[in-house]
DNA sequence: CTTATTAATCGTAATATTGCAATATATAGA
DNA sequence: TCTATATATTGCAATATTACGATTAATAAG
């Protein structure tokens, strides 16, 4: 019914969507890196609500996740945050200076 | 309990979150203007449905509406997309390049 | 081996979104 | 005024999302 390219820039929107993910992202990039449980800290949202927003953002490969010891260590996912990048900013620098506008 | 940017930027992507509003959008830019029943043969959707997504879309004031007869005339808001641009690129194009990551 | 720590998963309730048929509203034209 | 056209709104069913307590899994430390 709709395009790849459309399915695909609403998917990113999608997970994009929702502030606690944008701040469970802003959170990593401030420090660099970062476990779970400081963003369970950090955010004030329960242990489970915080993993669940974790897996969307993985599953959107924005953020990987790397095992170490009983945590596991989140950090930007740098080639896809890029790729993201450039796809919604073709969507969005689309040229639609229009004198015909109604 | 989540900052005032955090929440713009979610409600922006949350409207953008579907592949229905991703093809009204790009229907608009590509034909200039058009009416609520151009988009209804275009995409595929019932009137209602379309008429349901493009008041989102007029309430992130992305597009906005002429009546013009019996008919109601939808074009970009120029202005607010580039605002809405902006506040992505910023958010987008934040350097995240970092040698610490696990 | 036992216990503590950390995160993921499960189950579930509350809420939100999506899509559409039916209906309402509003304007144009005969 | 009556009818046709275009869109918005209402009501509702199906589905998806969000949040969290309880539990599980997996590793580390004693």
């Amino acid at each position: 019914m709709f395009s790849e390219e459309q399915n695909k820039l609403a998917k990113i929107a999608k997970v994009l969507g929702h502030p606690a993910r944008i701040a469970i992202l802003q959170y990593i990039i401030k420090s660099q890196s970062c476990i779970c449980g400081d963003l369970v800290a950090e955010i004030g949202l329960a242990q489970p609500t915080i993993s669940q927003h974790l897996k969307e953002l993985k599953n959107l490969e924005i953020i990987k996740g790397t095992i170490s010891g009983t945590s596991v260590c989140y950090c930007i996912n740098q080639d896809n945050w890029k790729k993201i990048n450039a796809i919604f900013s073709e969507f969005l620098n689309i040229n639609n200076n229009n004198l015909n506008c109604c």
